[in-house]
DNA sequence: CATGGCGGTATCATTTCCGATACTATGGGT
DNA sequence: ACCCATAGTATCGGAAATGATACCGCCATG
């Protein structure tokens, strides 16, 4: 699990939104997910996809996302091993939020778009 | 920053989710915009509505916030001392995340809703 | 005079996360 | 016999995020 947030949900109202985030917290589930809502994958696919995951990485994250009930992991018992990760019902009602997340991160989180801080007349 | 994430943006599709989620990262950004959204507050406001946060942790995810430019801090010069913290118009961009964040954690992060991990059997 | 509220900062320690590397088992190809 | 691919595990170490605590100036109140 990472960083671990509240146990308790029944807090404030901004509780859910620290509930939510704390399943696809994780600097890999993101992406993980998001690659998952094209099609089930199995594990050399995404690690394909990630690039720059490490194979530890790529399987802690896809057990805690399991574990949360939120990706479905199906061994194929042949030679080579086949293990294919699947969104589950569950995993599928984050679509809105990770949508949410990559049109912001489109429209918002380009580098060009990212120093509106202080005057930009600071490359002294 | 959090957990810092890829610095290249432009790699593969679903690095915008990276990107957008890079913003919100860290145990207490988003209560604290989902807090802003509703109206601007001064600091020992959101103390009190974070209840469990630090002083320290407070500053310093509102001066992430701010240095993303997603927040604006307004320091009114009084005794005692005023200081206002509210959304920017890059901020309450974040809306439909936050929403979609929040209407997530309502509907499936309960706690009821948690646990469909495997076999409930296993209170050996 | 001591206390409390405001909005912090400084310092230190801990926890947690993440990455690199090496190792495993099976069977196929050459 | 040796290397490759698949899908992992195990172990170690470092970096980063978070937490605890103490301290600051200022003023009002009791």
């Amino acid at each position: 699990m990472p960083r671990t947030r509240h146990v308790r949900l029944d807090c404030s109202p901004g509780c859910a939104v620290e509930a939510a985030l704390q399943f696809i917290d994780g600097k890999w589930k993101g992406v993980i997910l998001f690659h998952l809502f094209e099609r089930t994958m199995r594990f050399s696919e995404l690690r394909r996809r990630l690039a720059n995951v490490t194979q530890r990485m790529l399987t802690t994250q896809l057990r805690e996302l399991e574990r949360d009930g939120l990706v479905l992991r199906t061994i194929h018992p042949e030679i080579p091993p086949r293990v294919e990760y699947s969104l589950t019902d569950r995993g599928r009602t984050l679509h809105p939020v990770i949508m949410a997340l990559k049109d912001w991160g489109d429209m918002y989180a380009r580098p060009a778009t990212i120093p509106p801080a202080t005057a930009p007349s600071a490359a002294a």
